[in-house]
DNA sequence: CGTGCACTTGACAGCTGTCAATGCCGGTGG
DNA sequence: CCACCGGCATTGACAGCTGTCAAGTGCACG
C-alpha cells in the first residue's frame, strides 16, 4: 500500500511538516475493502464523515426520481470522497466502487481535530475544497457550452493527467475501467452517443482503443480539442498560516 | 448598510460567538462601490484575496477563447466571490457587477488569520466551501440531464428562495436584474432559447412577467418542474470544534 | 458451448442552435 | 417636447447535435 496517497492533494500546495504528515497518515490508518460495483455510501444517508480513497477507482453520483443519474466526480487514489455532504443534513452523493477499492473512512470529528490543532493544514483542506470547485466549474463550462466530442476528449486527457504516467509503444496510454454508460453519466449524454463520439475521436486518429486501454495517439491534437484554459495550482502562497 | 450580511452564510451552520462575529465584521470593514456592468476582477489576474458582496447582484463567469462564456454563479448580498481562485496561480473567474454593487475586498492574509486563530469559524468556512460544491453539483445535474425549461424554472425558484421574501398581489415575486443573455450563459443555452422557455413557463401559467419582475403564479407547480432533491444544511453539527 | 452484458450501428425524432427580421423601451440630443 | 438611437426582447424558419428505439455483434464467464 502506498502511504504517499493521502498526502498528494495537499502537498501540491505546500511541503508538509512531519506533524502535518502524521495527522494525514492517521486519516488512513484503518482501511476497508469494497468489491467492484459495491456501493460505499448511499445518498440520503446521514453524514458523519468522509471517505479517503486509498486504492482503485470510484464514482460519486446523484440520481433523479426517474432513475437518471449524473456522475459528479470520478475518484482516483488520494481523493477525499463525499466531503460536500458534510455541509448537509443527509448525503447528496452516492459513492460506488468502480474497481475493487481500498477506502478509509474518516470521521468528521477527526477533521475537526485537524482544524483545532493544525491551522495551516486546515487551510490546505480549505484550498483543496476550492480546487474541487474549480474542477466543477470547468465541468460546468463543458456541459453548458461544448459539444459531447470535446467533453469526451477532455475526460480522456483529464484521466491521463491524473494517473501515473504510462506509455504503450511509445504513446501515452491508460487503462479505463469505466463503461460507456458511466462515461455518459459523467458527460451528461447517453450511451449511444458516447459510442458515437469515441468513434469520431478514433476515426480522426486522435485516440486508439485496445480493449480497456486508451492510447492518446495524437496527444497534442487531442488536448487542443478541449477548449478549457490551463490552470495551475498556487504553490507556497505567502499568505498561508505559519508551518507548525 | 446591513451589517448582518457577512454573517448569514456562516451562521446557517451554527450560532456565532462575539469573537467570530467580530472577525467577520472586520472582513467588510472597507467597502468599494462599482457601477452596473463594471468588471471587479478579470480572470487570469493574480489572486491575492476574495471579494465579499455587500450589496447588489454580481456574476462570476469564465470565458472560452472563441468568446463564449459560462456564468458560474449568480452572487447575491452576503456571498463570498472568487474564492475558488485562491487555489490557483491566476484567477479562473471574472467577477462582474450586474447592478450597482458594494464590495469588500478581503485579503487572503485576513482569511489566513482566521484559520490561525478561530478554528471553529475556519471549519465553517470549510463547510461553506462544501456547500458551494453541492450547489455546483446540482447545477451539473441540471446542465447534464435536464432540458432547458427545467433549468430556467430551477433558476427562478433558486433566486426567489435566496432573496428577501416579497409578494405582488399576494403572489411570490422578485425583481430580476439579469437580461436573457446572462441567463442563457448561466443555463448553457442561447438567448433565443431562453426566450422560448420563458414563453413556455408563462403560457403554462407557472409564471407572470411584468417588466423586470417575475411573479411565481403557481409556485408549487413551478417547484415540481425542477427535478432536484431537496437539500438541508447541517446545523449545530456535534463534531464542530468548540466555540471560542 | 450457451448466456448475459457491454459495445456498435442505423434510422428517425426532438431539443437547441443559428440566422434573420421585427418590435419595444429608455436614454439622448435637438 | 419630440425624434432618433441602441440595447434588449420576441418570433419564425431551418439546421444540427443528441436522444430514442431497435437490432446486431463480440466477448467474458459459468
Amino acid at each position: 500500500m502506498n502511504f504517499d496517497i493521502p498526502f498528494r492533494r495537499f502537498a501540491a500546495f505546500a511541503d508538509l511538516t512531519a506533524l502535518e504528515e502524521a495527522a494525514l497518515r492517521d486519516l488512513s490508518a484503518v482501511t476497508t475493502n469494497f468489491r467492484r460495483n459495491h456501493i460505499i455510501r448511499y445518498e440520503q444517508d446521514p453524514v458523519d464523515g468522509v471517505y479517503l480513497l486509498v486504492n482503485g477507482w470510484a464514482l460519486t453520483t446523484a440520481g433523479f426520481a426517474g432513475g437518471e443519474r449524473q456522475v459528479l466526480k470520478i475518484h482516483l487514489p488520494g481523493d477525499i470522497m463525499g466531503a460536500p455532504s458534510l455541509a448537509l443534513d443527509r448525503a447528496a452523493e452516492t459513492i460506488t466502487a468502480v474497481t475493487d477499492v481500498v477506502v478509509s473512512k474518516v470521521a468528521a470529528q477527526k477533521l475537526s481535530r485537524i482544524f483545532a490543532e493544525l491551522p495551516r493544514l486546515s487551510m490546505l483542506f480549505f484550498l483543496a475544497a476550492q480546487e474541487e470547485r474549480v474542477e466543477l466549474m470547468d465541468r460546468l463550462m463543458i456541459l453548458g457550452r461544448r459539444p459531447a466530442k470535446e467533453g469526451l476528449a477532455g475526460l480522456l486527457v483529464y484521466l491521463y493527467d491524473r494517473l501515473p504516467r504510462h506509455f504503450q509503444r511509445g504513446l501515452p496510454a491508460f487503462e479505463l475501467p469505466l463503461n460507456q454508460s458511466q462515461i455518459g453519466d459523467f458527460l451528461g449524454i447517453h450511451t449511444v452517443h458516447v459510442n458515437r463520439m469515441f468513434r469520431v475521436l478514433e476515426d480522426e486518429g486522435l485516440i486508439v482503443r485496445e480493449g480497456r486501454w486508451i492510447v492518446l495517439a495524437r496527444e497534442a491534437d487531442l488536448r487542443s480539442v478541449v477548449g478549457l484554459p490551463d490552470r495551475r495550482l498556487v504553490r507556497d502562497a505567502s499568505w498561508l498560516p505559519p508551518a507548525p
